[in-house]
RNA sequence: UGCGGGGUGGAGCAGUUGGUAGCUCGUUGGGCUCAUAACCCAAAGGUCGUAUGUUCGAGUCAUGCCCCCGCUACCA
């Protein structure tokens, strides 16, 4: 491995759309800030970088709906974003913004730095433009009838009823989210960094040189690269964001995924004017933490716009965790699954390491994690109050007993104090290189070991049994219990850094330095403990936790629409209209899955006049054998497509609910085959 | 469907280059009483998703299949 001088540490930066959870505080911040913060206690030259992401449709498209201005939106979730970090002391250099000044003027440098080098591709294409608003209608802003299932809300990125992803084009009477009008196609011209150009460079560089990245993000990159990389639009035709820094750009900003991860060179920017020391030189370690959802961007994209700018060093690692699951359901921002930060501390005023602990404990480094609160008050009970919090009272309650809270002489140690005191050191070691591994599950762990240490030390000496014949024993366990306790001080900080400062508080220390840990000589002879200490941790009683779970509870009901949301009754048609409808009432007669399709099966319906085949997407909802018998209703003159290969002559109808629930229509009583519906 | 990740005692996870299967919590029994009924010791509990194969030997390598997650395809 290289010989390093410094690190740059960079957390994803948090979209200014909503508040935090734990989701985000388990995947990508806290493990950063375990990591800096070891760092910083190894005196090492470090620099945590993170910011909110200001730009983008999704936050034009909010701001519109709330009837207010896109800056007023980041304005507000900028400041519950940056409270939350601070409240949880993820320790940033700097938490900045890349709606500031600083960012622009650094992301229209690094785009014309690229221009001028050629390094970019323009290309004109059509697309949807709002001929009235005199503007052209990012994805988001066009909304029509989804091609699939009808739903006449869909956006032109995605269906949010059917969740099948659509380009614009393909959506059925489109319409301008923003005057309601129905759009253009115009032509417009974008630019793209050719990222298939950078494709030999990349292939080497991560599936030659990166091997040791994590399996899930190595696995993720190779399975792009494999499938080989396409050029990618950097600009969009958008009034919010990053002005294209050229005369004749128009009103096009940079495409948010673009100017985003420069966010965090503007950041360092804005921290110090030393930041070039920290993203140009090649002994400076450039570490990315983030989510699975934005492995791509990080290992791929972005590392593609540093090399086409030039002067720029790459990412040494990318330790993406995968996704955190709250009481065994993904968490939803926009279904309100979620244990938000800002709820969080209300309800648990004061206790931040305890949900860093657990989050810590159970993050997402190999496969998705489930939270639940149970495991939360479990791990607060039995590891924080039982193990920990126990110990270090223990140890100042006997101190205070038996010397008034003076530390007692070391003495002689044993052998069997001699053996603790030596074990110290190990704790040091182990945990080094599973923090320097990533593996903060496991650090922690491991640190938290030292307390299981020390409780085992006094089970096994029993100062309170031996003091009055031996005091001097005493003192020498005392006095290692004490040394213990400081230790802890040290090696907890990056896991529990507001524990850690009570911790210094009882034992009236100041800090010490990574390297110290496993010295037994941390607290002198003599030195005057806290007398009458709080606790470090409180019990979480199962009425607290039975509170949390009826809120989860509460919020999944108030999201199960009440009246639920049909789609408005469509525009009136003629008779004649209905008449061209030929539908009719069949027989399933054959049923079988379509291979290689999930939703589809495979239909031989009589119909009275003939036997025909029908594909149809009902298998999530009836099994072929559930199908064979029924009666259908089936549009007989539909034009006949084909359908995984198969031709498919007509359309069995279904009743659909609000939240996908499938019913078949069939006849009240027997009835022919062939019948006419009307 | 294609690609990627995962499938290890009740729960959550480790298992480096193949060599007797570990950790935390929980459970059961015992010990201790300084401590927030906390702590310490011991025990029970796994044919490592499944089937073949490579090997003297496989949780660890290869291939097929099954299940879960993400992206992707399919819903006239």
């Amino acid at each position: 491995m290289k010989n390093f001088k410094r690190y740059l540490v960079t957390a994803a930066l948090p979209y200014a759309n909503g508040p935090l959870h734990i989701g985000h505080l388990a995947g990508v911040y806290i493990p950063a800030d375990i990591y800096v913060r070891y760092l910083r206690l190894k005196k090492q030259d470090v620099l945590y970088i993170c910011g909110s992401d200001e730009h983008g449709v999704p936050i034009t498209l909010r701001a519109r709906k709330e009837g207010t201005t896109p800056q007023q939106v980041v304005d507000q979730y900028h400041s519950i974003i940056e409270k939350s970090f601070q409240e949880f002391g993820i320790s940033f250099d700097i938490y900045s913004r890349t709606s500031k000044p600083v960012h622009h003027q650094t992301a229209s440098e690094f785009f014309k730095t690229i221009h001028e080098k050629n390094g970019f591709i323009e290309k004109t294409s059509e697309q949807y433009y709002d001929s009235e608003a005199n503007q052209f209608l990012a994805d988001r802003y066009i909304i029509g009838t989804c091609p699939r299932c009808a739903n006449e809300n869909a956006y032109g990125d995605q269906c949010e009823k059917c969740g099948t992803s659509l380009s614009p084009t393909e959506l059925i009477n489109p319409r301008s989210a923003i005057s309601g009008t129905a759009p253009i196609l115009k032509e417009t011209s974008h630019w793209y960094l050719p990222l298939d150009e950078w494709e030999p460079f990349l292939k080497k560089w991560i599936l030659e040189e990166h091997k040791e990245w994590k399996p899930n993000v190595y696995g993720q990159c190779k399975s792009w690269l494999d499938a080989g990389l396409l050029p990618r639009a950097v600009s969009r035709d958008l009034d919010w964001g990053v002005p294209v820094p050229l005369a004749n750009a128009g009103s096009k900003v940079l495409y948010v995924w673009f100017d985003a991860p420069i966010g965090y060179i503007s950041a360092t920017k804005e921290l110090t004017p030393d930041w070039e020391k920290y993203w140009k030189s090649e002994d400076t370690r450039l570490i990315h933490f983030i989510g699975k959802d934005n492995i791509v961007f990080h290992c791929i994209v972005f590392p593609a716009m540093l090399k086409a700018e030039g002067s720029y060093i790459l990412p040494d690692n990318v330790p993406a965790n995968e996704f955190l699951n709250l009481e065994n359901e993904k968490i939803s921002t926009s279904r309100n699954w979620a244990v938000w930060l800002h709820e969080y501390l209300a309800d648990f005023p004061q206790r931040q390491d305890v949900l860093r602990y657990t989050l810590t404990s159970i993050a997402p480094e190999t496969s998705d994690n489930d939270f639940t609160w149970k495991n939360f008050q479990e791990k607060n009970n039995n590891e924080l109050v039982a193990m920990l919090g126990n110990f270090i009272n223990r140890v100042v309650v006997l101190t205070n007993k038996y010397y008034n809270g003076n530390t007692p002489e070391l003495g002689i140690p044993d052998a069997k104090d001699l053996e603790v005191i030596n074990t110290l050191e190990q704790f040091k070691t182990n945990v080094e290189k599973l923090i320097e591994e990533f593996h903060f599950r496991d650090a922690q762990r491991e640190a938290m070991n030292i307390a299981r240490l020390g409780n085992k030390y006094l089970a096994e000496t029993e100062p309170w049994r031996i003091f009055k014949e031996n005091p001097e024993k005493v003192a020498t366990i005392l006095n290692i219990c004490i040394q213990i306790t400081a230790n802890l001080s040290i090696i907890l900080e990056p896991f529990l850094p507001f524990t850690v400062e009570k911790i210094r508080k009882i034992l009236n220390i100041g800090t010490f330095e990574w390297n110290a840990i496993g010295s037994h000589t941390l607290v002198p002879t003599g030195h005057k403990i806290d007398a009458a200490p709080e606790l470090l941790f409180s019990k979480i009683e199962d009425a607290e936790i039975e509170k949390q779970i009826e809120k989860l509870q509460l919020s999944k009901m108030s999201n199960a629409p009440i009246v639920p949301q049909f789609p408005p009754v469509k525009e009136n048609i003629a008779y004649t209209d209905f008449e061209k409808l030929d539908i009719r009432i069949g027989t399933i007669l054959e049923a079988q899955k379509v291979p290689k399709a999930d939703k589809l099966l495979q239909f031989l319906v009589d119909s009275g006049v003939d036997k025909r085949t029908i594909v149809s997407g009902l298998a999530l909802h009836y099994t072929p054998e559930q199908m064979v018998g029924k009666k259908v209703t089936f549009i007989a003159n539909l034009e006949p497509r084909k359908i995984k290969g198969i031709e498919s002559h007509g359309m069995i109808l279904t009743a659909e609910s609000p939240d996908g629930k499938l019913a078949l229509l069939a006849p009240e009583s027997e009835i022919q085959n062939g019948s006419l519906v009307k």
